[in-house]
DNA sequence: TTCAATCCCATAAAAACCCATTGTATCCCG
DNA sequence: CGGGATACAATGGGTTTTTATGGGATTGAA
């Protein structure tokens, strides 16, 4: 498959007090010319404390594999159900939300719980989607790399913060 | 895949008050010839002391390799984070920056600091990507070859600074 | 009513754009 | 072969546009 217009690069922006969060302008830039939606899809990432983003195009391609997974392992018990489980994980799991002219989206409070987001959001570019991450957390992590969270410090020194 | 058109030779150019740097006219001319854009991305060097830089053809070039890693190798958990790691890497850490009609780019302060790049930017092609360096840097580093460091030196006199 | 989401407007900083100058290499023509 | 004339590269500077963000005002459902 691969797509021609991937996501790239890193932002911090504010959560002001109403929950409103910018999506950097070169990552809307990415999901305009992917499709004409101005709408990015949420949901809690498989293996790390932050939130996935992506856009509803990517969401269909994304649900077409699953389909065509299903239909190639079929017929077996186990497949079906974890077919079930995917598609529960892809679609009731997940929050769609429109940004507006601004380019702001208003984080969903359950996301923002889950991804434990405060008052700062890191965002990373990750190719087919990007991720939305508490900056402290990843700094936490173990499992990021050093020249990554070197990155996520310099964001925050950019801001003023002291990490 | 090897790409037919391949980045070559030096030069030296200034980096103006804004952060302004023109990427010499010879590496556009291979950037435009390997696609249509007019864009390049950064990337802090893996072993030097100075900035990798690709178009991005290259860019997803090298995210396909990756991509078909993973569908070989999956299943093993130690594999998909560590797929994780390096797309994190590719593309979080990167920056994709277009440069205007006069073949100038503004140099992102976070990749002006991780490579260390002041007043002076020295572009060297090597083959498939290219590098910048601050000159100065280049000199100090015991692993380059003094061939290479000669042409550093023979650049910098070039514009009348003394190295 | 009340809380929250949406819309609208304002602003400061940063980025993109446009135009001008210079220097150098190239071309053309006498 | 010399000497302009030309084209393009690199760079400086100003102006406009975009971004990120704050703060009302309005709508709308509970």
């Amino acid at each position: 498959m691969a797509l021609e217009h991937l996501f790239q690069g890193s932002a911090l922006n504010a959560v002001d007090a109403k929950g409103r969060v910018s999506i950097p302008a070169f990552l809307r830039g990415v999901i305009e010319r992917r499709g004409d939606a101005r709408t990015i899809v949420l949901a809690k990432h498989e293996t790390f404390a932050c939130l996935s983003a992506y856009d509803p195009a990517y969401a269909a391609l994304k649900h077409a594999k699953l389909e065509r997974l299903l239909e190639k392992e079929e017929t077996s018990p186990d497949a079906a159900l974890e077919y079930q489980q995917r598609n529960l994980m892809a679609f009731a799991a997940t929050e769609e939300v429109p940004y507006d002219s601004s380019g702001r989206i208003l984080m969903p409070p359950m996301m923002r719980r889950k991804g434990q987001i405060g008052e700062l959001a890191l965002f990373l570019g990750t190719g087919e989607t990007f991720q939305i991450w508490n900056p402290q957390l990843l700094l936490d992590d173990p499992r990021i790399p050093d020249d990554l969270k070197d990155i996520a410090r310099f964001r925050l020194d950019e801001r003023g913060g002291t990490a």
